[in-house]
DNA sequence: GAAGTTTGTAGCTGTTTGTTGCAAATTACG
DNA sequence: CGTAATTTGCAACAAACAGCTACAAACTTC
């Protein structure tokens, strides 16, 4: 599209630095210096400046960057301003967790569907969303414009969704089951693993 | 052997490793190839045959890894064999949903307490495991060992139980929420972002 | 005006990764 | 049994990357 992209390294710092940045808004901070992302992320606060610089000015010598509009820019970096339409797979606990909370929302993500099969759920509400039954899938995703799935269901019928999602044109899936899914080369799945990232903690903890 | 410490990249890549393998296990596979890891992983097939083989011989030629045992080697590697004692907070939608899955436990973690303030959830079971009151935090942590806490309590309330966390020797924080949390260096705060994680993938896919 | 911060930038260096190539071990199959 | 297809283990090289040091310029604070 545009020029180069990001090599994943950096496009994986510039996220990083996005996440200490929104929580940091959230806050009430304004501005932020390389040295305090460095804290938050581990990066080094060179590694820091000189991605970011790489891209334009965005710091005040002497103050450090403003915290509003550095998110913007990496935004833009990334190429992922504006709003994304996702949809949720499964109102139990986790898909409660997920509608009810902002996680989503402040980063740009809106849930426009959540789907269930339970007829108990079905037609609540969780939030502000309509719990919709699951059939109604194909035609919500065409309506909407579904960017990402997120997959807050049992493990064993993950891949009937993922499977569901890649028919409907869905290329981005966020796998909250400990399901291993099967997709096309052009379909990503990013698969939640707190556990691991946990033990990764955990190996330099106990060294 | 145990004064060396791998490298960043070499942790994360086995510790991804560690999560595919778990995945397919859970799916009834008894071996995997290098490539078909690399698939599910994203990391080159040499690389992972040279993060292994940098340790034994664990692969068969013409055939690949036997999954259980190469999950076994991968915990000796990263020295977090063993189960490991956790406590969560917060007994909400998320809580629940965590102490009800299997997937702390599938790596080793048991979820030795669940803590909440609300009188409504203490004394009820969330799966085995009893709410008990938050006020009792400072005596569990020291009589069950606990070597993580995981928050999954309101942002405004995150800092605080991270502090008693530090003040009860926890050295490693999972923190769900979206709490910027200031501790102190020698205890490592990982906080899940799912949203920032999903804007990376969405990047590559865009572009 | 002086002192202290903090960014932007450059250059150097060691490390890490991707790549290619190939022998050895194993399986599958005629 | 013999041959082809897989797949690991390993080596060597080139490219990319990250960490480090250093410093001028811009800004804040006193």
């Amino acid at each position: 599209m545009a020029s180069d992209r990001l090599t994943l390294g950096v496009a994986a710092r510039l996220s990083r630095y996005l996440q200490v940045l929104t929580q940091a808004r959230k806050m009430g901070k304004r501005s932020i210096s390389s040295q305090a992302i460095s804290e938050y992320t581990g990066v080094n606060p060179t590694q820091i400046r000189r991605d970011l610089s790489g891209f334009g000015k965005f710091g005040k010598r002497g103050v450090g960057y403003d915290i509003e509009s550095l998110i913007e820019q990496i935004r833009k970096i990334l190429r992922t301003s504006g709003t994304h339409n996702i949809a949720l797979f499964g109102a139990g606990n986790l898909g409660q967790a997920i509608a009810s909370s902002s996680v989503f929302a402040d980063h740009g993500f809106r849930i426009s569907a959540i789907f269930d099969v339970d007829p108990a759920r079905v037609g609540t509400k969780v939030g502000d969303i309509a719990v919709r039954h699951y059939d109604e899938l194909q035609e919500v995703a065409s309506a909407e414009g579904i960017m990402v799935g997120v997959l807050a269901v049992p493990g064993g019928v993950a891949q009937q969704v993922a499977d569901d999602l890649v028919a409907a044109g869905v290329k981005i899936i966020f796998n909250y089951s400990d399901a291993l899914l099967s997709v096309p080369s052009d379909v990503t799945v990013h698969t939640s693993s707190p556990a691991v990232e946990l033990l990764y903690a955990l190996y330099f903890y106990l060294s």
